[in-house]
DNA sequence: CTGTTAGCGCTTTCAG
DNA sequence: CTGAAAGCGCTAACAG
């Protein structure tokens, strides 16, 4: 059966998956084979409804072709006994599973855990489950998840950025199961579906505000350095090049996980071995929280002494004092829009823009 | 006939799939089409290294009875052929399944990120996946995720909390699935497996830290409003009864979701409304660092004016100014040791504390 | 230590 | 619209 493409059944459909409010009046008879695990299946239901179990597969799954009142008799054959399907039997003989694995850096990071929440709510609204890997910015642990999730054979793959090993890329394409990226675009591949935006063009434009705003001596500070973030450097290089800024003094990198302490830290060696400093862009939010902090601790003024912007817009930075101008990233845009796009592709539907920008927005605050 | 029989994208695969050849024109009375997938099994890689099926499965399972050699020759038959297994059909015929739901109120909440990223971190090292669900505090919305989940019989679950719906229970003890509960303790039922603290303990300490702070129109905030936020309410009204110091009118209940944000706006309102207040409790760190910066920006003196504690010491609390009074709550160890509670449940090992208390502590800073 | 046999519970295929 | 038969790919149970 080919289910045409059809608006996707949302979650509660037709699928049946009862609840039992008592006792199921007796298990299955007697125990058929040594092996059976004395579960209520299908074959139960069909005894019980007096229709043949593949009757009862159809009309659990809301397929049409059954008889509106046999439907109703098996319904209700199934909520007596309790019948919940067994997923394993059903993707071992359609080939086919009701689960994605959505792949992401960190959790430790807000970006993360929004586009996180963004897809799970699409693919839970669509009647799959989602496999949660946790690559911690490493291509071989990224590997190692895709290994064990593809035996699973999820319907479809959700990454973050495009960092992977060349077996990871083999793999991908080996298995045939749908993908999307998350966060970055890949201009130089344009079948591979993606949504995102330009790091580098991020990196920017916020270092052109901060050139407008006549700072000169403008630092960067990044922490982690994954890809994305030596993106937005890249662009940060760029803009200061041309603005004959440039001064590799000025970038304060390091490779321990983002973080507001780390931020204070940060702010502290920059004003101590770069005193002439007169703004940074920090490659993330919670950088740029931690120092700000740290200047109302040490008497730096901002934006006077040193103007600071941040990058995602996370949660708080209008709250900061002084309220911190950041980069609004659209993250849960591109988690839903990533979650939605492979749907589509998992129901063989034609992916209309297979690459997809959402843009940013330079978020100007007290800051700078 | 549409046998669509495409061979796999590989460039010169040494291995004979299994694919019949054309049709003959007039098929033999019983022949019908294979619904082979095309994809490498487990009898490929037996054909390959010349053994059984079965030899194949326990040699890639680690099991010992298999000659060392064999062993050998079964795995690099399987890498040749890029094989991966199929985790359904596995899940099937030993009705056990290498999957682990994770059942959590929320993602916005720092406090959740860090025990699902502890528990996945446990899953994936023992070798099982995670299932993620986010139930939004709602009973119903949890049993209908269990519902889904129960389908897919993952080998255990971790939920947070006891706030259950009578089905879920029902649910739960009828699908025979080990579950083991995070955050809280449940006195009253010895024999439910949990990790957590007592909530209500922790919202009475604190308060009797601000009381011996000399304070006493100490006021109570909180959002969302779930169990665990009121508990931390009935420690807190419990030692003002004592103390004499109860007044209704210094709780700031607000049933939406728990935000910086949030946390400003009911700092502003209580300084509006109740003037007199000296000191107040924050249900949730994150109220607290809207709070204090709202303070600073009203010019209110923290804690000379007004003292401030919030709860579970989130990320950025000792660097505030000042640096906030917190209860630190063992989250990332609640979502290890639930994690390997219930893998050993689900190994069937028996549990020595069926309930294990990590206690907290309360960290005193100079918002208080 | 290795193999044979017989399913796990569901859906596909093909026929009525 | 309904059903019978035949697996999906793997592993439990027994032999040898």
């Amino acid at each position: 059966m080919q289910r045409a493409a059809q608006p996707r059944p949302v979650a509660d459909d037709p699928i049946l998956l009862p609840l039992p409010m008592t006792q199921p009046p007796s298990p299955p008879p007697r125990a058929r084979t040594p092996r059976s695990t004395g579960r209520v299946t299908l074959d139960d239901v069909a005894q019980a409804a007096g229709v043949s179990p593949i009757t009862v597969s159809r009309a659990l799954r809301g397929a049409r072709s059954v008889a509106p009142h046999l439907v109703e008799q098996v319904r209700q054959a199934a909520v007596a006994l309790g019948y919940v399907p067994n997923l394993a039997a059903r993707s071992l003989a359609s080939s086919r599973s009701q689960s994605v694995a959505v792949l992401v850096p960190l959790l430790s990071n807000q970006l993360f855990v929004n586009l996180l929440e963004a897809a799970q709510t699409v693919f839970m609204q669509a009647g799959y489950q989602t496999l949660l890997g946790v690559t911690h910015y490493r291509p071989e642990e990224e590997q190692r998840l895709l290994q064990i999730h593809t035996a699973q054979r999820p319907a479809g793959l959700l990454l973050t950025g495009f960092d992977h090993t060349p077996a990871t890329r083999e793999l991908i394409a080996q298995s045939g199961i749908p993908c999307v990226h998350m966060m970055e675009l890949a201009p130089g591949e344009p079948e591979l579906p993606c949504v995102g935006f330009s790091q580098t063009d991020a990196g920017r434009d916020i270092t052109r505000h901060l050139l407008a705003r006549g700072r000169r001596r403008i630092a960067f500070a990044a922490a982690q350095l994954d890809p994305r973030a030596m993106m937005r450097a890249e662009g940060y290089r760029q803009v200061m090049r041309e603005a004959a800024c440039y001064d590799a003094g000025l970038e304060c990198l390091d490779a321990q996980p983002s973080s507001m302490a780390l931020g204070g830290r940060m702010f502290e060696r920059l004003m101590a071995e770069r005193p002439d400093v007169d703004a940074i862009f920090f490659c993330n939010d919670d950088l740029a929280h931690g120092a700000l902090l740290a200047a109302q601790r040490m008497g730096v003024a901002v934006p006077q002494r040193v103007a600071m912007a941040g990058f995602n817009d996370l949660e708080g930075s209008d709250l900061m004092l002084p309220p911190l101008t950041s980069v609004r990233t659209p993250r849960v845009e591109v988690g839903q829009q990533a979650a939605q796009m492979l749907l589509a592709l998992i129901e063989g539907e034609p992916l209309e823009p297979v690459q997809v920008d959402l843009g940013f927005e330079v978020v100007v605050r007290q800051s700078t």
